[in-house]
DNA sequence: CGGGGTCTTGAAACGGCTCAACAAGAGTGG
DNA sequence: CCACTCTTGTTGAGCCGTTTCAAGACCCCG
Protein backbone atom coordinates (compact mmCIF):
# COMPACT_ATOMS: atom_id res chain seq x y z
CA UNK A 1 0.00 0.00 0.00
CA UNK A 2 1.68 3.14 -1.12
CA UNK A 3 2.67 6.07 1.63
CA UNK A 4 0.55 9.02 0.92
CA UNK A 5 3.09 10.90 2.67
CA UNK A 6 5.78 9.87 0.28
CA UNK A 7 3.75 11.64 -2.70
CA UNK A 8 3.84 14.76 -1.15
CA UNK A 9 7.08 15.22 -3.35
CA UNK A 10 9.79 16.56 -0.64
CA UNK A 11 10.38 13.00 0.25
CA UNK A 12 13.49 11.01 -1.91
CA UNK A 13 11.87 8.14 -3.64
CA UNK A 14 12.92 4.28 -3.34
CA UNK A 15 12.65 1.77 -5.60
CA UNK A 16 10.08 -1.01 -4.42
CA UNK A 17 12.60 -3.55 -2.63
CA UNK A 18 13.26 -0.90 -0.24
CA UNK A 19 9.68 -0.13 -0.04
CA UNK A 20 8.83 -3.72 0.54
CA UNK A 21 11.22 -3.88 3.28
CA UNK A 22 9.81 -0.70 4.75
CA UNK A 23 6.89 -2.04 4.82
CA UNK A 24 7.49 -5.31 6.59
CA UNK A 25 9.74 -3.45 9.04
CA UNK A 26 6.65 -1.82 10.34
CA UNK A 27 5.44 -3.73 13.33
CA UNK A 28 2.09 -1.34 13.03
CA UNK A 29 0.35 1.98 12.82
CA UNK A 30 -0.78 3.76 15.54
CA UNK A 31 -3.45 6.54 16.85
CA UNK A 32 -2.57 8.48 19.47
CA UNK A 33 -4.32 11.55 21.16
CA UNK A 34 -2.93 15.04 21.72
CA UNK A 35 -0.70 15.47 25.01
CA UNK A 36 0.13 11.65 24.71
CA UNK A 37 3.66 10.15 25.90
CA UNK A 38 5.65 8.64 23.33
CA UNK A 39 8.91 7.78 24.71
CA UNK A 40 8.84 8.37 28.68
CA UNK A 41 12.14 9.77 29.48
CA UNK A 42 14.35 7.26 31.41
CA UNK A 43 12.40 4.30 29.83
CA UNK A 44 13.94 1.34 28.05
CA UNK A 45 11.38 1.33 25.28
CA UNK A 46 12.23 -1.20 21.86
CA UNK A 47 10.84 0.84 18.99
CA UNK A 48 11.46 3.62 16.38
CA UNK A 49 8.89 5.66 14.77
CA UNK A 50 8.47 7.85 11.93
CA UNK A 51 5.61 10.43 12.52
CA UNK A 52 3.02 9.97 9.98
CA UNK A 53 0.95 13.16 10.77
CA UNK A 54 0.99 15.73 13.12
CA UNK A 55 3.40 17.21 15.14
CA UNK A 56 5.70 15.78 18.37
CA UNK A 57 8.24 17.15 20.10
CA UNK A 58 10.78 16.26 22.14
CA UNK A 59 12.38 17.22 25.74
CA UNK A 60 14.43 16.68 28.58
CA UNK A 61 13.55 17.39 32.04
CA UNK A 62 15.75 18.76 35.22
CA UNK A 63 14.71 16.96 38.32
CA UNK A 64 13.20 20.26 39.82
CA UNK A 65 10.95 20.26 36.37
CA UNK A 66 12.57 22.64 34.44
CA UNK A 67 11.98 21.23 31.06
CA UNK A 68 14.08 22.30 27.79
CA UNK A 69 12.49 21.45 24.49
CA UNK A 70 14.77 19.42 21.94
CA UNK A 71 13.04 19.89 19.01
CA UNK A 72 10.13 19.77 17.04
CA UNK A 73 8.59 16.91 15.10
CA UNK A 74 6.57 17.28 12.15
CA UNK A 75 5.34 14.34 9.27
CA UNK A 76 8.04 12.29 8.03
CA UNK A 77 10.29 12.90 11.29
CA UNK A 78 12.02 9.47 12.50
CA UNK A 79 12.93 9.33 15.94
CA UNK A 80 13.92 7.13 18.83
CA UNK A 81 17.20 5.98 17.46
CA UNK A 82 19.64 7.75 20.21
CA UNK A 83 18.04 5.31 22.60
CA UNK A 84 19.32 1.92 20.74
CA UNK A 85 22.96 2.88 21.34
CA UNK A 86 22.26 3.63 25.46
CA UNK A 87 20.40 1.66 28.41
CA UNK A 88 17.75 4.01 27.65
CA UNK A 89 15.89 6.72 26.66
CA UNK A 90 17.92 10.20 27.54
CA UNK A 91 14.83 11.80 26.51
CA UNK A 92 10.81 12.16 26.20
CA UNK A 93 8.90 12.81 23.51
CA UNK A 94 5.15 13.83 23.94
CA UNK A 95 2.72 14.03 21.30
CA UNK A 96 1.37 17.88 20.48
CA UNK A 97 -1.48 17.51 18.02
CA UNK A 98 -3.19 13.89 17.55
CA UNK A 99 -0.25 11.84 15.76
CA UNK A 100 -0.47 8.71 13.94
CA UNK A 101 3.11 7.32 14.09
CA UNK A 102 4.26 3.92 12.35
CA UNK A 103 6.42 1.76 14.42
CA UNK A 104 9.24 -0.34 14.18
CA UNK A 105 11.15 -2.91 16.03
CA UNK A 106 14.64 -1.64 17.59
CA UNK A 107 15.87 -4.86 17.48
CA UNK A 108 15.37 -5.42 14.06
CA UNK A 109 17.43 -2.16 12.96
CA UNK A 110 20.67 -3.80 12.44
CA UNK A 111 18.76 -6.26 10.07
CA UNK A 112 17.78 -3.05 7.64
CA UNK A 113 21.75 -1.80 7.44
CA UNK A 114 22.39 -5.58 6.30
CA UNK A 115 19.60 -5.84 4.03
CA UNK A 116 19.58 -2.55 2.64
CA UNK A 117 22.27 -0.30 3.18
CA UNK A 118 20.17 2.51 1.49
CA UNK A 119 18.67 2.41 4.07
CA UNK A 120 21.03 2.69 6.11
CA UNK A 121 22.37 5.43 4.81
CA UNK A 122 19.32 7.21 4.91
CA UNK A 123 18.86 6.46 8.85
CA UNK A 124 22.24 7.91 8.78
CA UNK A 125 21.09 11.10 6.90
CA UNK A 126 18.07 11.80 9.21
CA UNK A 127 19.97 11.59 12.21
CA UNK A 128 22.26 14.16 10.88
CA UNK A 129 19.51 16.69 9.82
CA UNK A 130 18.43 16.36 13.11
CA UNK A 131 21.78 17.04 14.45
CA UNK A 132 22.01 20.08 12.48
CA UNK A 133 18.57 21.53 13.72
CA UNK A 134 20.34 20.74 17.62
CA UNK A 135 22.97 22.78 16.31
CA UNK A 136 21.10 25.81 15.57
CA UNK A 137 18.85 25.51 18.16
CA UNK A 138 21.69 25.48 20.17
CA UNK A 139 23.09 28.50 19.10
CA UNK A 140 19.73 30.24 19.40
CA UNK A 141 19.50 29.23 23.27
CA UNK A 142 23.02 29.88 23.93
CA UNK A 143 23.59 33.14 22.02
CA UNK A 144 20.41 35.17 20.64
CA UNK A 145 18.49 37.27 22.19
CA UNK A 146 14.38 36.54 23.51
CA UNK A 147 13.46 38.49 20.56
CA UNK A 148 16.00 36.63 18.21
CA UNK A 149 14.72 33.53 19.40
CA UNK A 150 11.31 33.84 19.10
CA UNK A 151 11.87 34.59 15.20
CA UNK A 152 13.73 31.84 14.56
CA UNK A 153 11.47 29.60 15.82
CA UNK A 154 8.76 30.96 13.79
CA UNK A 155 10.27 30.98 10.57
CA UNK A 156 12.03 27.54 11.46
CA UNK A 157 8.51 25.78 12.36
CA UNK A 158 7.28 27.67 9.13
CA UNK A 159 9.84 26.23 7.03
CA UNK A 160 9.31 22.75 8.71
CA UNK A 161 5.66 23.27 7.72
CA UNK A 162 5.85 24.21 4.33
CA UNK A 163 8.01 21.19 3.20
CA UNK A 164 5.60 18.99 4.25
CA UNK A 165 2.65 21.09 2.36
CA UNK A 166 0.83 22.12 5.83
CA UNK A 167 1.08 25.93 4.91
CA UNK A 168 -1.57 28.08 2.91
CA UNK A 169 -1.49 30.22 0.08
CA UNK A 170 -1.28 33.27 2.65
CA UNK A 171 1.78 31.87 4.65
CA UNK A 172 -0.94 30.78 7.49
CA UNK A 173 -0.35 27.40 9.17
CA UNK A 174 -2.04 25.71 12.01
CA UNK A 175 0.28 26.54 15.18
CA UNK A 176 -0.54 23.73 17.90
CA UNK A 177 1.92 25.65 20.52
CA UNK A 178 1.31 27.35 23.77
CA UNK A 179 3.57 29.87 24.96
CA UNK A 180 4.51 27.14 26.97
CA UNK A 181 6.55 25.06 24.66
CA UNK A 182 7.86 28.01 23.04
CA UNK A 183 9.83 28.97 26.33
CA UNK A 184 10.73 25.42 27.26
CA UNK A 185 11.54 25.64 23.02
CA UNK A 186 13.75 28.65 23.66
CA UNK A 187 14.74 28.56 26.60
CA UNK A 188 12.77 31.93 28.00
CA UNK A 189 9.74 31.94 31.21
CA UNK A 190 6.37 32.13 30.04
CA UNK A 191 6.15 35.34 30.50
CA UNK A 192 8.94 36.95 28.88
CA UNK A 193 7.70 34.88 25.81
CA UNK A 194 4.07 36.20 26.02
CA UNK A 195 5.50 39.92 25.33
CA UNK A 196 8.19 38.82 22.81
CA UNK A 197 5.04 37.04 20.97
CA UNK A 198 3.39 40.32 21.53
CA UNK A 199 5.97 42.58 20.63
CA UNK A 200 6.69 40.65 16.99
CA UNK A 201 2.81 40.43 16.13
CA UNK A 202 2.61 44.70 17.20
CA UNK A 203 5.53 44.88 14.96
CA UNK A 204 3.64 43.35 12.13
CA UNK A 205 5.85 40.22 11.53
CA UNK A 206 3.21 37.74 12.29
CA UNK A 207 -0.34 36.88 13.69
CA UNK A 208 -0.78 34.08 15.75
CA UNK A 209 -4.49 33.53 16.76
CA UNK A 210 -6.60 30.62 17.91
CA UNK A 211 -4.11 27.94 16.96
CA UNK A 212 -3.14 28.94 13.95
CA UNK A 213 0.08 31.34 12.83
CA UNK A 214 0.38 33.06 9.73
CA UNK A 215 3.69 34.58 8.63
CA UNK A 216 3.17 38.23 7.68
CA UNK A 217 6.44 39.72 6.96
CA UNK A 218 9.14 36.98 6.92
CA UNK A 219 12.11 38.65 5.16
CA UNK A 220 11.77 40.72 8.54
CA UNK A 221 11.99 38.27 10.87
CA UNK A 222 14.75 36.47 8.81
CA UNK A 223 16.59 39.74 9.17
CA UNK A 224 15.60 40.39 12.72
CA UNK A 225 16.98 36.57 13.45
CA UNK A 226 20.07 36.47 11.22
CA UNK A 227 18.59 33.50 10.13
CA UNK A 228 20.08 31.67 7.46
CA UNK A 229 18.02 30.36 4.42
CA UNK A 230 18.88 25.78 3.36
CA UNK A 231 17.19 24.92 -0.09
CA UNK A 232 14.40 22.43 0.79
CA UNK A 233 15.87 19.76 -0.43
CA UNK A 234 14.06 16.20 -0.87
CA UNK A 235 15.10 13.99 2.15
CA UNK A 236 14.95 10.10 2.88
CA UNK A 237 11.45 9.19 4.31
CA UNK A 238 11.87 5.73 5.88
CA UNK B 1 49.47 -1.11 11.56
CA UNK B 2 47.29 -1.58 14.73
CA UNK B 3 45.96 1.93 15.74
CA UNK B 4 47.17 2.64 18.74
CA UNK B 5 43.83 4.22 20.52
CA UNK B 6 42.19 1.29 19.72
CA UNK B 7 43.73 -0.70 22.35
CA UNK B 8 43.00 1.25 25.38
CA UNK B 9 39.87 -0.69 25.82
CA UNK B 10 36.90 1.52 25.74
CA UNK B 11 36.10 1.34 21.90
CA UNK B 12 34.58 -2.09 20.81
CA UNK B 13 36.64 -4.28 18.56
CA UNK B 14 36.25 -5.15 14.99
CA UNK B 15 37.48 -8.24 12.93
CA UNK B 16 40.18 -7.88 10.92
CA UNK B 17 38.52 -7.31 7.32
CA UNK B 18 36.57 -3.91 8.61
CA UNK B 19 39.78 -2.94 10.28
CA UNK B 20 41.52 -3.24 6.32
CA UNK B 21 39.02 -1.67 5.38
CA UNK B 22 39.01 1.67 7.07
CA UNK B 23 42.63 1.37 6.62
CA UNK B 24 42.00 1.86 2.96
CA UNK B 25 39.15 4.16 3.19
CA UNK B 26 41.58 6.85 5.29
CA UNK B 27 43.26 8.81 2.85
CA UNK B 28 45.66 10.38 4.95
CA UNK B 29 46.58 11.28 8.94
CA UNK B 30 47.45 15.18 9.25
CA UNK B 31 48.69 16.44 12.46
CA UNK B 32 47.41 20.18 12.58
CA UNK B 33 48.55 23.01 15.56
CA UNK B 34 46.49 24.44 18.29
CA UNK B 35 44.19 26.93 16.53
CA UNK B 36 44.16 25.36 12.78
CA UNK B 37 40.90 25.31 11.36
CA UNK B 38 40.19 21.60 10.16
CA UNK B 39 36.50 22.86 8.67
CA UNK B 40 35.44 26.13 7.89
CA UNK B 41 32.19 27.19 8.44
CA UNK B 42 30.26 27.40 4.99
CA UNK B 43 32.46 25.95 3.42
CA UNK B 44 32.24 22.51 1.27
CA UNK B 45 35.14 20.44 2.53
CA UNK B 46 34.45 16.82 1.14
CA UNK B 47 36.28 15.03 3.77
CA UNK B 48 35.62 13.27 6.83
CA UNK B 49 37.53 12.71 9.90
CA UNK B 50 38.22 10.78 12.87
CA UNK B 51 40.10 12.90 16.05
CA UNK B 52 43.20 10.71 16.53
CA UNK B 53 44.74 12.81 19.52
CA UNK B 54 44.41 16.20 20.79
CA UNK B 55 41.05 18.22 21.87
CA UNK B 56 38.94 20.19 19.37
CA UNK B 57 35.75 21.95 19.27
CA UNK B 58 32.74 22.33 16.92
CA UNK B 59 31.22 25.80 16.34
CA UNK B 60 28.52 28.36 14.64
CA UNK B 61 28.86 31.78 14.22
CA UNK B 62 26.04 34.69 13.87
CA UNK B 63 27.21 37.55 11.27
CA UNK B 64 28.09 40.12 14.02
CA UNK B 65 30.47 37.05 15.67
CA UNK B 66 28.79 35.75 18.45
CA UNK B 67 30.05 32.32 18.25
CA UNK B 68 27.95 28.97 20.57
CA UNK B 69 30.64 26.12 20.79
CA UNK B 70 28.63 23.32 20.05
CA UNK B 71 30.42 20.28 21.58
CA UNK B 72 34.04 19.50 22.00
CA UNK B 73 36.00 16.15 20.30
CA UNK B 74 38.11 14.05 22.22
CA UNK B 75 40.41 11.04 20.57
CA UNK B 76 37.88 8.86 19.09
CA UNK B 77 35.23 11.38 18.02
CA UNK B 78 34.06 11.37 14.36
CA UNK B 79 33.17 14.54 12.56
CA UNK B 80 32.25 16.32 9.37
CA UNK B 81 29.20 13.74 8.97
CA UNK B 82 26.38 16.17 8.46
CA UNK B 83 27.92 18.38 5.72
CA UNK B 84 27.68 15.61 3.62
CA UNK B 85 23.83 15.92 3.39
CA UNK B 86 23.39 19.20 3.15
CA UNK B 87 25.23 21.75 -0.03
CA UNK B 88 28.16 22.30 2.96
CA UNK B 89 29.60 23.00 6.13
CA UNK B 90 26.86 24.62 8.40
CA UNK B 91 29.41 25.07 11.51
CA UNK B 92 33.22 25.09 11.70
CA UNK B 93 35.91 22.86 13.39
CA UNK B 94 38.76 24.30 15.05
CA UNK B 95 41.85 22.70 16.77
CA UNK B 96 42.13 23.36 20.26
CA UNK B 97 45.53 21.49 20.72
CA UNK B 98 47.80 20.30 18.69
CA UNK B 99 45.73 17.96 17.02
CA UNK B 100 46.24 14.18 14.61
CA UNK B 101 43.30 13.37 12.57
CA UNK B 102 42.28 10.73 10.13
CA UNK B 103 40.76 11.65 7.11
CA UNK B 104 38.27 10.31 4.80
CA UNK B 105 37.05 10.54 1.39
CA UNK B 106 33.97 11.62 2.12
CA UNK B 107 32.74 10.97 -1.35
CA UNK B 108 33.32 7.19 -0.32
CA UNK B 109 31.15 6.85 2.51
CA UNK B 110 28.51 5.47 0.68
CA UNK B 111 30.89 2.79 -0.05
CA UNK B 112 31.35 1.93 3.40
CA UNK B 113 27.67 1.37 3.81
CA UNK B 114 27.66 -0.97 0.86
CA UNK B 115 30.87 -2.73 1.68
CA UNK B 116 30.58 -2.71 5.39
CA UNK B 117 26.88 -2.42 6.68
CA UNK B 118 28.72 -2.79 10.27
CA UNK B 119 30.25 -0.17 9.83
CA UNK B 120 27.42 2.43 8.58
CA UNK B 121 25.58 1.19 11.66
CA UNK B 122 28.24 2.00 13.69
CA UNK B 123 28.11 5.54 12.29
CA UNK B 124 24.70 6.05 12.81
CA UNK B 125 25.86 5.18 16.40
CA UNK B 126 28.52 7.88 16.63
CA UNK B 127 26.04 10.41 15.11
CA UNK B 128 23.38 9.70 17.43
CA UNK B 129 26.04 9.79 20.73
CA UNK B 130 26.94 13.08 19.68
CA UNK B 131 23.46 13.82 19.44
CA UNK B 132 23.08 13.26 22.91
CA UNK B 133 25.59 15.12 24.30
CA UNK B 134 23.87 18.05 22.31
CA UNK B 135 20.50 17.34 24.07
CA UNK B 136 22.76 17.72 27.08
CA UNK B 137 24.13 20.92 25.87
CA UNK B 138 20.61 22.25 24.94
CA UNK B 139 19.46 21.33 28.35
CA UNK B 140 21.96 23.07 29.99
CA UNK B 141 22.14 26.80 28.01
CA UNK B 142 18.29 26.60 28.33
CA UNK B 143 17.54 25.58 31.51
CA UNK B 144 20.21 25.62 33.73
CA UNK B 145 21.85 28.82 36.31
CA UNK B 146 25.19 30.22 35.49
CA UNK B 147 26.93 28.08 38.18
CA UNK B 148 24.84 25.24 36.96
CA UNK B 149 26.27 25.58 33.79
CA UNK B 150 29.97 25.45 34.90
CA UNK B 151 29.67 22.47 36.99
CA UNK B 152 28.26 20.25 33.57
CA UNK B 153 30.82 21.14 31.86
CA UNK B 154 33.56 19.96 34.35
CA UNK B 155 31.88 17.06 35.24
CA UNK B 156 31.37 16.21 31.38
CA UNK B 157 35.12 16.70 29.87
CA UNK B 158 36.02 15.11 32.95
CA UNK B 159 34.25 11.97 32.16
CA UNK B 160 35.41 12.62 28.92
CA UNK B 161 38.71 12.57 29.19
CA UNK B 162 38.57 9.05 31.84
CA UNK B 163 37.30 7.56 28.68
CA UNK B 164 40.64 8.26 26.57
CA UNK B 165 42.56 7.40 29.73
CA UNK B 166 43.98 10.99 29.78
CA UNK B 167 42.93 11.37 33.31
CA UNK B 168 45.78 10.49 36.17
CA UNK B 169 45.33 8.89 39.43
CA UNK B 170 44.15 12.49 41.29
CA UNK B 171 41.37 13.79 39.00
CA UNK B 172 43.49 16.15 37.20
CA UNK B 173 43.57 15.98 33.23
CA UNK B 174 45.05 18.21 30.85
CA UNK B 175 42.43 21.10 30.08
CA UNK B 176 43.19 23.12 27.22
CA UNK B 177 40.09 25.40 27.09
CA UNK B 178 40.53 29.26 27.70
CA UNK B 179 37.79 30.92 29.77
CA UNK B 180 36.39 32.64 26.58
CA UNK B 181 36.06 28.53 24.57
CA UNK B 182 34.08 28.03 28.63
CA UNK B 183 32.05 31.28 28.14
CA UNK B 184 31.24 30.41 23.98
CA UNK B 185 30.26 26.29 24.91
CA UNK B 186 27.63 27.61 28.02
CA UNK B 187 26.20 31.13 27.01
CA UNK B 188 27.85 32.75 28.78
CA UNK B 189 29.70 36.23 29.03
CA UNK B 190 33.57 35.79 29.82
CA UNK B 191 33.43 38.18 32.98
CA UNK B 192 30.53 36.02 34.22
CA UNK B 193 32.43 32.80 33.15
CA UNK B 194 35.11 34.01 35.67
CA UNK B 195 33.38 35.11 38.52
CA UNK B 196 31.31 31.37 38.32
CA UNK B 197 34.64 29.55 37.85
CA UNK B 198 36.36 31.38 40.92
CA UNK B 199 33.33 30.45 42.76
CA UNK B 200 33.41 27.06 42.31
CA UNK B 201 36.88 27.05 42.91
CA UNK B 202 36.55 28.75 46.19
CA UNK B 203 33.89 26.14 47.29
CA UNK B 204 36.88 23.78 47.06
CA UNK B 205 35.13 21.54 43.84
CA UNK B 206 37.56 22.03 41.48
CA UNK B 207 40.94 23.21 40.72
CA UNK B 208 42.09 25.31 37.40
CA UNK B 209 45.45 26.54 36.96
CA UNK B 210 48.31 26.34 33.94
CA UNK B 211 46.04 24.25 31.64
CA UNK B 212 45.09 21.54 34.45
CA UNK B 213 42.03 20.86 35.94
CA UNK B 214 41.47 18.75 39.05
CA UNK B 215 38.32 17.39 40.17
CA UNK B 216 38.58 17.97 44.13
CA UNK B 217 34.82 17.32 44.57
CA UNK B 218 32.99 15.25 41.57
CA UNK B 219 29.89 14.15 44.01
CA UNK B 220 29.26 17.58 45.10
CA UNK B 221 30.29 19.12 41.82
CA UNK B 222 27.20 16.48 39.92
CA UNK B 223 24.85 17.25 43.24
CA UNK B 224 24.67 20.94 42.02
CA UNK B 225 24.60 20.20 38.15
CA UNK B 226 21.94 17.79 38.43
CA UNK B 227 23.98 15.34 36.27
CA UNK B 228 23.05 12.07 35.42
CA UNK B 229 25.75 9.77 35.21
CA UNK B 230 25.60 7.35 32.52
CA UNK B 231 28.34 4.05 32.49
CA UNK B 232 31.00 4.45 30.25
CA UNK B 233 29.94 2.11 28.05
CA UNK B 234 32.35 1.18 24.76
CA UNK B 235 31.91 2.93 21.63
CA UNK B 236 32.55 1.82 18.20
CA UNK B 237 35.81 3.60 16.39
CA UNK B 238 36.49 4.30 12.49
C1' DC C 1 61.03 46.60 26.01
C1' DG C 2 56.58 46.60 23.77
C1' DG C 3 52.44 44.12 22.43
C1' DG C 4 48.96 40.68 22.42
C1' DG C 5 46.46 37.14 24.83
C1' DT C 6 44.51 35.68 29.11
C1' DC C 7 42.77 36.25 33.66
C1' DT C 8 40.74 39.22 37.27
C1' DT C 9 37.93 42.62 39.56
C1' DG C 10 34.72 46.68 40.24
C1' DA C 11 30.67 49.35 39.01
C1' DA C 12 26.66 50.20 36.63
C1' DA C 13 23.08 49.06 33.36
C1' DC C 14 19.72 45.99 31.57
C1' DG C 15 17.33 41.93 29.90
C1' DG C 16 14.78 38.54 31.49
C1' DC C 17 12.71 36.34 35.70
C1' DT C 18 9.45 35.95 39.51
C1' DC C 19 5.43 37.12 41.82
C1' DA C 20 0.84 38.41 41.40
C1' DA C 21 -3.55 39.33 39.56
C1' DC C 22 -7.06 39.04 36.09
C1' DA C 23 -9.57 37.77 31.65
C1' DA C 24 -11.49 34.45 28.47
C1' DG C 25 -12.81 30.04 27.02
C1' DA C 26 -13.62 25.01 27.60
C1' DG C 27 -15.11 21.28 30.17
C1' DT C 28 -17.75 19.33 34.18
C1' DG C 29 -21.21 18.36 37.30
C1' DG C 30 -25.18 19.76 39.85
C1' DC D 1 -28.55 26.77 32.87
C1' DC D 2 -25.29 28.12 36.15
C1' DA D 3 -21.35 27.74 39.36
C1' DC D 4 -16.83 25.74 39.41
C1' DT D 5 -12.38 24.60 38.00
C1' DC D 6 -8.62 24.22 34.79
C1' DT D 7 -5.92 25.81 31.08
C1' DT D 8 -4.11 29.49 28.42
C1' DG D 9 -3.07 34.09 27.52
C1' DT D 10 -2.12 38.90 29.26
C1' DT D 11 -0.17 42.70 31.88
C1' DG D 12 2.13 45.31 35.82
C1' DA D 13 5.85 45.87 39.26
C1' DG D 14 10.08 44.93 41.24
C1' DC D 15 14.02 42.24 41.71
C1' DC D 16 18.15 39.74 40.45
C1' DG D 17 21.34 37.24 37.50
C1' DT D 18 24.01 38.30 33.90
C1' DT D 19 26.03 41.58 30.66
C1' DT D 20 28.67 45.47 29.44
C1' DC D 21 32.18 48.75 30.15
C1' DA D 22 36.48 49.68 32.03
C1' DA D 23 40.92 49.07 33.97
C1' DG D 24 44.77 46.62 35.67
C1' DA D 25 47.88 42.40 36.35
C1' DC D 26 50.45 38.80 34.59
C1' DC D 27 52.86 36.17 31.18
C1' DC D 28 54.83 34.76 27.01
C1' DC D 29 57.15 36.00 22.90
C1' DG D 30 59.15 38.76 19.34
Amino acid sequence: MACPLRKCGNFLPVDDAVLAFIDDFRSETQMLPAGETLIREQSKAQRVFTLFSGWAFRYKTLSDGRRQILNFMLPGDFFGLQQQFTDGATYGVEALTEVAVCVFPAARLWDLYRAHPQLGYDVTWLSAREEQMLDENLLTTGRRSAIERVAVLLIHLFKRAQRVNLVDADNGFAFPLTQQHVADALGLSLVHTNRTLRRLQQLGLHELADGRMVLRNAKALKQLADYVDHPLNAVPLI
